[in-house]
DNA sequence: AATCGCTATATTTGCACAGACATAACGATT
DNA sequence: AATCGTTATGTCTGTGCAAATATAGCGATT
């Protein structure tokens, strides 16, 4: 019949988004570039967009999710704690979890 | 510790959206009132929108959701046909159980 | 102290999308 | 054939949000 069900997951803090698709990705992101504005570039999302995010991110965390180092060597530039990076695990896992859990229930709707 | 995981499931149907939360709002206030325009008020949205979302539905779905009748006794109507109604049961009870399904995930995150 | 590339933030500009508005078409009832 | 309350569409407007632009601040390195 080829219905899908899709589906879209993010954590709340306080009625803060925390973690969604988008701000995972800029995290890995930022993981990989070592920087917020490589990050932004490898995105295709202005700088600025990428600075908000990340923001709210660190708000809305109860811990640290990257360290973000101003001037200096090379300038600065942004990078994972370690909670970030459990964090970033365990939205993936979740979110893949769920898209599993979502194919099962479609025989609901394809027996119609 | 606080934390919640939200969601928002949507099944589609070659590319096009079938049916999603707003769109079940829509079917279960048509079920209600017996008219489109009267399900608009209800929910505070445009006509137009509201049948927008209606037409999409129907030109998505593998069978008529609504039956629309224009002119005759009272100016017509719309009522939800027999798989439309089966259709808005599944999503309810899918979307309940995918809830249920992400609050058992959270402990994966509470103990970081 | 001058440079560099980054983080941090305000201000302005543009555009997509939602809403308001207008109107046609319909068919049972009178 | 006139009325009525719908469904069915097109058009126009404006506004909120995203993107572009501009600029300040920072600190290691030279």
């Amino acid at each position: 019949m080829s219905y899908r069900i899709k589906s879209r997951i993010w954590i709340e803090s306080d009625n803060n988004v925390l973690l969604g698709e988008g701000r995972v990705h800029l995290l890995k992101a930022i993981q990989e570039t070592g920087s917020l504005s490589k990050a932004a570039k490898s995105l295709n999302i202005s700088y600025k967009k990428a600075w908000q995010l990340l923001d709210s991110v660190n708000k809305s965390a109860k811990k640290p999710v990257t360290i973000n180092n101003i001037g200096g060597k090379g300038g600065g530039g942004a990078e994972l704690t370690d909670y970030g990076k459990l964090l970033v695990k365990a939205f993936d896992e979740i979110n893949k979890n769920c898209w599993a859990f979502l194919d099962k229930q479609l025989e609901k709707i394809e027996l119609l």
